[in-house]
DNA sequence: CTCCATAGGTTTACCGGTAACGTGGGTATC
DNA sequence: GATACCCACGTTACCGGTAAACCTATGGAG
């Protein structure tokens, strides 16, 4: 039932290696042993292998594993998508795998994704245990890193500067007026690149000088809710505020809806600005003021520079991929 | 650089075969060659080869492979989130792909898969071509059907059933005393499942003497824009509807922005209902009527049936996971 | 004292491809 | 006419594990 390249060799009279170069298109062989080979193998229903292709010739491997922080997170999806569609597009298959915001969950998933010795490999941000950059320094596989620029990847990277969208949101608030400006954010201490945006936050409004009156970062999932209850604690504290950004999109639609339970007027008693970008953000009765992130085009780009080194072609160490401030109807 | 099973075996003074034994926790050899076979292994930075394992042994690959509908599906999201923890933690690799609603797409992953030798599938929807169907009979691969339930599954199915879940909802629109409901849909021709669920919810109001008064079923990506257009549509053909049944949360967000718009109350004016569950239409100005589905139960429920019948255990052939109707203030 | 079970190994034979190299015959070139 | 060269293949030697069969002391039972 489960024919191999011996048992198509035997029924058309031909060697292995003959059927072996016809069905992977190769060359040097004559027109009708092609179609005798093709005709065979479709009748007996072969099934390649790509197990002991990859097993037997290393370099043919066709698997690129992806790691990211969390597969419920909406704009990683949109990742996801974007690597999916370029891969499968190029011949290549994707392994996943979610890092939890762990540095530590993420270089067991890198062991497990090593044994099967694929092509390459894509990881999100620029923060990883020693063990994983040392084993894929060692193994020498192609890594491109996305979402977060690393000054020094450890061989590619496609994304943005967090730092600088915390700061261009900044600059904006200060520019509508706003001067007692709040943060807040989720998964305390687990997510590096929403602290780097606070980071940057924090910088432009105490350069313009009317520094961050207040932030709360929660330990929590950066959801509705915790949007919510994130706005919450903060008005509780400082109830002057007149402008909050928050770690997301979601977590800024559950402020908005704090201020509505509260009879807050958003812009006019205070400014609400998101971050990511989400379809939901754009059909608020007012338009969120929030960062568009290209996450499709990230995905799209990283797999193509994974594909592109694979080809042995140049490709450049860091690929910017810019976002854009929306300036919306909630600042 | 790259030591194998025959280094370590030679360092440590053994046979490749010990060295198997031991790195796999079996038995057959004594304390003092196991520490000394695990300290050369350390030493020498063994990576396994899980090519080589699951080519000379196929019953040992611990790799799995899950197609979904879209990557960029929120609930989708959450059903892979569910399938990777289990599948982790049982350690397993997991293989994606997208089908983007097409049969086609799904058969050319499934063939890619196969090549791989994985130890199972997890597919969704109980729509397959009858290629795939073919492919995964003939090569006796374990597999689970997520998401609807199939009447008779290729192996074993985890999930509920669509047409209940309309039908659910059309029965409590009736109790609410609304009589003339409409139905915005997306992904016209494309998703089963939906119209699975349109089905039923005609079937119930009909029953009920107060058949669907019209629907409006959009070829879109089932988003807020759908949503909201989708209901600017249908209320210009009938503006005399007492309630909408969306396909989804997001959808029926988008319908309830464009209530807002045009100054239509609701639940009074105009009732909306959504489907599957999203964490911001609980924190809506009023809790949105949806139906909630268990999407991290249903892939963790998947992934265990599969492993289940790995190890040989009996695994029920169909699954089912209870959905919830939320009644919400929308209705 | 023999028999036998057992612990603790070793040996052998694959799994199904692919790279590298070999070969025979025909044809073009000098 | 000899040489070179190419085409269309065939041969051989792996890749790194694992299953299964096969050894060989050692200790205890009968």
């Amino acid at each position: 039932m489960k024919a191999n390249l011996e048992d198509i060799a035997r029924a058309a009279g031909v060697s292995k290696m003959t059927v072996s170069r016809v069905l992977r298109g190769g060359s040097g062989f004559s027109d009708d042993t092609r179609t005798r080979v093709m005709q065979v193998a479709e009748r007996l229903g072969y099934i390649p292998n790509r197990l002991a292709a990859a097993f037997g010739a290393e370099q043919a491997s066709t698997l690129v594993g992806m790691c990211v922080p969390r597969l419920t997170s909406g704009l990683f999806g949109h990742v996801l998508d974007g690597v999916d569609r370029a891969l499968t597009r190029l011949g290549f298959q994707l392994m996943i795998g979610a890092n939890n915001h762990a540095t530590d969950e993420e270089e067991a998933w890198v062991r497990q994704l090593v044994s099967w010795r694929p092509a390459g490999v894509i990881l999100s941000g620029r923060t990883h245990s020693p063990g994983t950059v040392d084993l894929l320094r060692k193994t020498a596989l192609p890594v491109v890193e996305i979402w977060d620029l690393t000054t020094s990847p450890i061989d590619m990277a496609v994304g943005f500067s967090h730092h600088d969208c915390g700061a261009e949101m900044g600059l904006h608030l200060i520019r509508r007026g706003r001067r007692r400006a709040g943060f807040v954010g989720a998964l305390a201490r687990a997510d590096v690149m929403g602290a780097a945006r606070l980071d940057g936050f924090r910088a432009a409004l105490a350069q313009a000088g009317h520094p961050l009156a207040d932030a709360e970062v929660l330990n929590d999932a950066p959801g509705f809710y915790a949007g919510y209850y994130g706005m919450e604690t903060l008005l509780s504290r400082r109830g002057d505020l007149d402008a909050v950004y928050f770690h997301n999109d979601e977590m800024a639609i559950g402020g908005l809806a704090f201020c509505q339970a509260r009879g807050l007027r958003v812009p006019e008693d205070i400014g609400i600005a998101g971050w990511g970008g989400m379809e939901a953000a754009s059909i608020l009765p007012r338009r969120l003021t929030t960062t568009l992130v290209p996450t499709t085009a990230i995905g799209k780009a990283a797999a193509e520079a994974l594909v592109a080194r694979l080809t042995g072609a140049a490709v450049p160490e860091v690929t910017v991929v810019p976002t854009r401030l929306v300036p919306g109807e909630t600042v």
